[in-house]
DNA sequence: TCGTATATTGACGTTAACGTTAACGTCACA
DNA sequence: TGTGACGTTAACGTTAACGTCAATATACGA
């Protein structure tokens, strides 16, 4: 058998408590085994988590998690099935298309807004150096 | 003067309750006009809405969004504020860009499955074709 | 055998982000 | 003059995602 990991290893190695592992269990997204009381997770279980963490970064609840893990279950066998779960692979994708797009708005917001307060500083810089603190010039805010 | 919202408005263009905007007010994110006692919205606030709305779908809580809009405000005048501002302009960044990171790792992910489940399904209706329905293959999953 | 580390199962507490309900004001208009 | 549509404040309810705490078990080393 591979190699297999206490609940504090993957506490440890994803840098959440244990309680979140119990947790994400009692709601069915992991399933470790069982040796005696103690949990033990496997690659497989790792590997679940990985996702799970994957979604809550991109602000996915762990109900749309577990949906998007199901979908990686090869579990469901029948034809319809596969197709209910290719139309929500499809709207998943979309809905990260469009996280996609909120993304290069913010940055490019960002980075709008680091040049502009860059050059800023660079005439406080130079008001400074001739001595000239009169009127320091307003960025104006056009949002 | 520019175009004004009630709340109202601005409620039913963005798709949230006028609960939602009296509580962003609650928290801080924004500060409409009084007429009397109904609160009066103008530009600046509605893209002030589409900004925390914006953080919200990528998974910001109103926290950050709040700290990301200050940002965005010109009324910090002097040049050590501007650059722990610019600090916080990079961190951001580098967080967004590992989200970008995750997003696209997730929607490889999901391409990849797709092209499977296709695959698999096309399968089954060949096999349904040649009436041969003995053993349909499993998915391996790899995760 | 004792202590320490690590595990377990409840069970109650907490925070964010609103929803919901109640009780009321105001304005256009038929 | 009522009757909707729209607005207000205040206060309590709700859900998700854990945190925290208590009491208990198990294994391992000195």
């Amino acid at each position: 058998m591979g190699e297999t990991f206490s609940i504090g290893d993957l506490a440890a190695e994803f840098d959440v408590t244990t309680r979140t592992l119990r947790f994400y269990e009692e709601k069915g997204l992991l399933c470790p085994q069982r040796n005696g009381q103690a949990r033990t997770y496997d690659a497989a279980d790792r590997a679940r988590l990985r996702l799970i963490l994957r979604g809550k970064r991109l602000g996915f609840s762990l109900q749309e998690s577990a949906e998007i893990i199901a979908m990686y279950d090869p579990a469901t066998d029948n034809k319809k099935q596969l197709q209910a779960l290719l139309a929500k692979i499809r709207e998943k994708k979309q809905r990260l298309q469009a996280q996609q797009q909120d993304l290069e708005s913010m940055i490019r917001d960002l980075r709008t807004w680091e040049r502009r307060s860059r050059r800023y500083v660079a005439q406080l810089d130079a008001a400074a150096s001739d001595t000239d603190l009169s009127q320091p010039r307003r960025l104006t805010n056009e949002l």
